[in-house]
DNA sequence: GCTATAAATGAAAGCGCTTTCATAATAGGC
DNA sequence: GCCTATTATGAAAGCGCTTTCATTTATAGC
């Protein structure tokens, strides 16, 4: 590859001059810019943007930290992350954290030797204590779905405890009263916050909770059938089953398919996400949206303000979830 | 965040010492050693990996150039190389090509630009002259489902061909001889493969191929359901439907039941790929598996091996699709 | 104890770029 | 046409690290 040095030879200019043409921030001749260009054209020449990240201390591209790579939903919010920022010409950089406070960890820590600019965590295992810390290091950071309160100002969440309500409170209006819940890994906050709100529907609705109706799964479909299967064998009986995500939704949907029982007429079924393939399930689900897009698209927003100086004034910090009817109520 | 000097500064050592624990090139003097960790982990010194990089010509990154970051395909071929290489201590950089010829280029060049070691690229826009002048700059990559000759080396694939004749195949061992075909983009070589293959086995069955029975979509959910509307609508009715991928499958499915049609009974329907989702669908979906974890761990092998010096011997270059038989024929 | 050899360490150049500061070229004012 | 105010350009330092080469220190052999 060529270097800036070899077009500042065959330009007839220093290096400074091409540089300075590069990245158009002082005035140079127009004479000059076209002898520099047509240097750099011929030689093929493309800066090395790991010198000039070196150099000066800017990378143009911001890290990502999410969970995992795969799935519907971090897929959706990945892409319209990188969408929103290709536009305005910077790059993506992604890792994974796979829930793993370690590996989360060393995700960020990988991002920031890598100089990037900002970051953008969808982080679940690392505690509060070490986000502030982070926070303080001067690192330009969001986080998505996670309210930290030391750090409120970098907090793009939604409202889980709210959506998990709006989930049960549907199936009551509905007049069921034997709801069953699978709820995510409890030591992850939204799954936290959804079973809350689930609770607080209940309370609402003047019921109290009946704990052998409640099952912890993983957010997985696998989790959805075994809760399917726990919550059936353990004798008590419900019209209605509320899904702390669409993964599982979907697994207890097959698993009450085994079962032999009709959906919706026996048993009731909501999820929460509306990923992509929540409509390719039979019956198709109902369920709760998570505007994962948007707030993909936020999280980049706030991003090219703080730190690139963008003018962009709707940085919005809480979305709401919005109850999506199909026929799987 | 503390550099080398500091931490040299520190231990009482030169910064080629403290370069030398931390990639442990030659050999230190234990006493030394401890000293120069002593005074790493005081400091909480990392160090940075652009500047490494620029020093070394060595990024220990691997760049990633994929269609796009959504979807269940790219989700589990990215997640699976990032689990390989994370394994190997690499890091993955990634970049979405869109299908688009400039903004694969465009990817190409950032990676090569941020000093990548080598390269995983699933392209499908740029033509064959620049992959095969790509490989003459010296830069290492393996190209993922797409064969080119002068680079023959370097292409991990799907024998597609094979797997759009075992589609069809299977279709005609069922007893159907009317089967309509819904492609993919035909200028994607997947695409034009596996229609081939669809074609071949029509042809070894004795039937000549029917074009008012074949429509070419777009590999998206809105593709099948167009495709399907449009064969019906057409006139020829048909009792079998090969889709060339599980998307389109999916939405074909879809447009049946709102046709009102029962599947199997009066449509026979099956998918390509066997992406996660495709047992979500009602019915489930037959499909042809393309072991997309495998050949992303291949594609990271490949990498381990030939760029690495990890001493891996079972590189594999084309692999072959199996019909995975559910129930929607 | 003294030299010959091997092993550990340090000094310094350089990776490709940005950026400050100084200098050279140009324009403007009279 | 000369002096000053601008503007364009160049020289050189430095970003944080690796790596070569030279030097120092330890080890062995006699």
């Amino acid at each position: 590859m060529a270097t800036i040095y070899q077009v500042s030879e065959l330009a007839g200019v220093s290096l400074a001059t091409v540089s300075r043409v590069i990245n158009n921030t002082v005035p140079v001749r127009e004479a000059t810019r076209i002898k520099v260009e047509a240097a750099m054209k011929e030689l093929g020449y493309r800066p090395n943007s790991v010198a000039q990240s070196l150099a000066s201390n800017r990378s143009n591209s911001i890290g990502i930290v999410v969970s995992e790579l795969g799935g519907p939903f971090y897929g959706e919010l990945l892409s319209r992350i990188e969408n929103e920022f290709r536009a305005a010409g910077k790059h993506v950089i992604i890792a994974a954290g796979h829930s793993n406070a370690d590996l989360e960890r060393d995700s960020i820590e990988f991002l920031r030797g890598r100089n990037c600019d900002a970051l953008i965590l969808h982080v679940e295992a690392v505690d509060d204590k070490y986000l502030t810390e982070l926070a303080a290091t001067g690192l330009p950071f969001v986080l998505i779905n996670r309210m930290v309160e030391t750090i409120e100002d970098r907090c793009i969440t939604l409202d889980n405890d709210r959506g998990g309500y709006l989930a049960t409170e549907y199936m009551l209006k509905l007049g069921h009263r034997d709801i069953a819940y699978i709820s995510g890994p409890l030591w992850k906050h939204d799954a936290q916050e959804r079973y809350n709100g689930h609770q607080s529907a209940l309370t609402k609705f003047g019921l109290s909770e009946n704990k052998a109706l409640f099952y912890e799964g993983d957010f997985q479909e696998t989790g959805g059938v075994n809760g399917f299967n726990h919550l059936r064998d353990h004798g008590y009986s419900f019209t209605a089953l509320v899904c702390a995500n669409d993964e599982m939704a979907s697994g207890a949907i097959t698993a009450a398919h085994e079962a032999g029982l009709r959906i919706p007429e026996e048993i009731a079924v909501i999820g929460f996400d509306n990923i992509n393939f929540s409509h390719y399930t039979y019956p198709k689900l109902t369920t709760i949206d998570y505007p994962v897009a948007e707030i993909g698209q936020m999280a980049a927003r706030w991003v090219l303000k703080r730190v690139y100086q963008r003018p962009i004034d709707d940085l919005k910090a809480v979305f709401m979830p919005k109850l999506i009817v199909r026929d799987s109520t």
